[in-house]
Parts: structure tokens; C-alpha cells; sequence
DNA sequence: GGAAAATTACGTGTTACCACGTATTTCAGA
DNA sequence: TCTGAAATACGTGGTAACACGTAATTTTCC
């Protein structure tokens, strides 16, 4: 691996997003190796050629960028993975942390800002911008309301959020719906819920996301 | 306006989408006059330079794609305006044929659809490809029963999606709860909505985007 | 083995949502 | 002008969601 000129590949679906990406990279001198317009590509690119990064869309078909850097962890791939999205992922500041994600990007950022996040990755020093930090300021809260759910109570989070009534998630895990129940009122004391009727299943449909 | 190099104006608030779409227009030898970051650029460009196309974002700030379209409709500007999306607008076809929008293209399309969409508007031709007919296909049922719904029921529909209560409703609009009551159970009625008790809410919420 | 946490369950009461019917007023189009 | 659709509103009754308290059983962990 070479301190000057990192070596690096880049992944998105979109064909105009990856063009000016890649435009961007090799103008400004980058070391771009490769280039993937799926996840399964940029998984081979990398395990193949072994960049020093990999800058990758989040949303991706048959391998989403998240399930890349899973991959890249279990077989200790060390190749420092950035990840760029349209979206404010929320919960995504926590995975950082179990996998080896080194950097996040909003595309709407400034080009500059991608600059700034190779420079700073390839010292070894994970980057998260400050618009990111913000979001990840109210995000620390939402996750640690999260984690007081005990194991019961997010099994009965995740049915609400398909849509299942207090009766089908009882019959459905042999227990009573008065329990069930029970266990609606403590996660919504517990994660701090306004108290509105159907603020359960709003809470559960905005983020059912992090219930996966 | 000349036959054989059309002039185009660009806009988007995705600098990597920008500069993608402007490298590729550019390589390709397309007479590219001006490109913006948002829709006041974008709208400020088209008054001003009066392109043949213009190829905008549909969500940039301060303007959208739609009310640039809708704009120069009303100043009889004859820019023939084509609108980039990442998400499948379901019911922008139907608003098409109102505004004066030529084109419509998914950012993940291939960079030759862009030229073939080009070419066709130039010619005075409306492009939409065919994958977005697919979606059309899908959505003109739906949107039959979303046309049966009147004005008002439309109105509270999006009110629900925005987590209201029949209470809240009612006390925006300046009617009785109990109407809202009634508009909900015609609207349940006239969307066959399965009969469960939060199912109008869970339509709700999962067809916003329609609701727009 | 014993304490703490989690899971299970019920009682009681309130509120919101929904069904179905009825009825008045408003308003646009034939 | 008249007719029909839409919007407004109420009555009545049923079910689901939620609050708050209590309590037995099971699991987990030191």
C-alpha cells in the first residue's frame, strides 16, 4: 500500500453518478483502479484487486454496500470502505463501528468533501462529516431507547411494524394478547413515544429500518 | 433555435449527479450553454438564456423540477423540459400531459438513453421510456381508484399520511370531527381497503408518494 | 442457590377508529 | 332551473389501542 497514491475502486448503480465520480477521481490525479456498477462487481474488484478503498453506493442490486464491507470484515479484507448514499441513514453510525467502514458521504456534499474523506481515510482516520455528526447527534438517543427493548419487546416491535394487530402477533407467538399489549405499553414508555393513539405503529413503520 | 445542435441547460443539487451529466453532454459534443445547482438557477437560466432543453433535477431546493415546468408554462416559454428523477414518480405522467414536459429519465438509465431521450425531444417528440411505461401500466389502476376519491377526501388522505388524528383533522380543515369520520369510512369504502383498524392509516403511509 | 430481569397475564377504564344509516346544505353542470 | 354529486354532520354501536396497576412464572446471571 502506498502512502502517496491510495489505489481505489468505486461502485454505484447509477451510470451518471459512477461517470461523475469517476471523472472527478482520475482529474484530480486519484489512483482509480476499477469500477463496479453493482454490488456483486465491487465485491469482486475487491476481493480481486484488493484497493486500499472502496467508495460504494449504500443501495445497490444484488449487494448492497453494507453486506459488502459484512463480507470484507469475515474474510479480514483490510481495504478501507467509504460509503456514499443519497439517504440520511440514521442508524448507520453504529455499524461503522462493527464493520470496518471508514468513511460516509452524502452526495449532495461537495466535491471538495470527497477529497477531504480519501485524504483523511488513507491516514488511517475514519471521516464522517460534520453534517453527518449532526444527524448522528439525535441518532445516539434514538439507538440507545433502542437497546432498553429487551429481546421480546422487538420481536412485537418488528410485527407491529408489518402491520400485524395485537391479536395476530399473540396467536402468532402463543401467548396472550392482553400480554401483548403489556408489551406495546413498555416499549412505548420505554422509547419515549408521544402519547397518541396509533403512535406505536407510526414510530414502527418510520423505523422499521433499524428493526432488521 | 437550430436543428442540428440543440441548446440544453442542466440543473441538479447533487454535484457528483452535475458533474456526471455535464461531462458526458460536453464529451458528447452537445451544446451545453449553462447548468445550475438548484431550481432558482435552473429557472434563472431558462428565462434568461431561453435553451431548446432543459434537463432538470425534480427535487432540487427552492424549486422544484414540476414548478420550473409549471412556471414556463404559464410565460409561454417553449423550453421543452425534461425531468432526471432517482425515484419512479408514479403520477408524473399524468402530469406530463399538462405541464409541458417532454422527458422523463431514471438516474440509474444508461447514458445512451440520455442521448436517445435528447435526440426524440429535439425532434419535438415526447421521450418516456419503457420501463416507465411499465410503472404507468401498474399505476393507472391505482390511480383509478385514487381518481374516485373527491378533493376533500384526497385532502384528509394526506392529512392521515401525516400522522393526524380524525381531531387534528377536523380542527385544520374547520369541519366536524364526525365528517372526517364519514370521509375516512367513504374512503376505506371506495379503496376496498382491507377491513382492519388501522388500515387506512397503513395505506396510507405506504402511498404518500401517490398522494402528492 | 438466590437476586434481578424478563416474560407472561389480568383488571379496569379511556380514547380513537370504523361501520352503517340518515339528513342537510352547497355547488356545478345539463 | 333543476338535478345530482359532494361536503357537511349526527346517532349508535363495536373493536383496537393505550394507560396504569398488580402479580405469577421463567430465565439469566453472579
Amino acid at each position: 500500500m502506498s502512502n502517496s497514491t491510495p489505489s481505489i475502486i468505486i461502485a454505484d448503480d447509477h451510470p451518471l453518478l459512477l461517470k461523475g465520480l469517476s471523472d472527478f477521481l482520475i482529474e484530480k490525479g486519484y489512483n482509480l483502479i476499477g469500477s463496479g456498477n453493482n454490488g456483486r462487481e465491487a465485491y469482486n474488484l475487491i476481493t480481486k484487486k484488493k484497493p486500499d478503498i472502496a467508495i460504494l453506493d449504500i443501495q445497490m442490486p444484488y449487494m448492497s454496500g453494507l453486506e459488502i464491507a459484512q463480507q470484507c470484515k469475515s474474510l479480514d479484507v483490510d481495504t478501507k470502505i467509504v460509503l456514499i448514499t443519497l439517504h440520511k441513514e440514521k442508524d448507520l453510525y453504529q455499524k461503522a463501528q462493527e464493520l470496518n467502514i471508514f468513511g460516509y458521504i452524502l452526495k449532495e456534499f461537495a466535491l471538495e468533501e470527497i477529497e477531504i474523506c480519501i485524504k483523511t481515510v488513507t491516514e488511517g482516520v475514519p471521516f464522517f462529516s460534520d453534517r453527518i455528526k449532526e444527524l448522528i447527534g439525535v441518532v445516539f438517543v434514538d439507538d440507545g431507547e433502542l437497546n432498553t427493548l429487551t429481546p421480546s419487546e422487538k420481536k412485537i416491535l418488528k410485527l407491529i411494524a408489518q402491520d400485524k394487530t395485537n391479536k395476530e402477533i399473540a396467536s402468532q407467538l402463543f401467548i396472550s394478547y392482553r400480554t401483548v399489549e403489556k408489551h406495546r405499553s413498555n416499549i412505548i414508555t420505554k422509547l419515549n413515544i408521544e402519547p397518541k393513539t396509533n403512535s406505536l405503529l407510526i414510530w414502527a413503520k418510520e423505523n422499521h429500518e433499524k428493526l432488521l
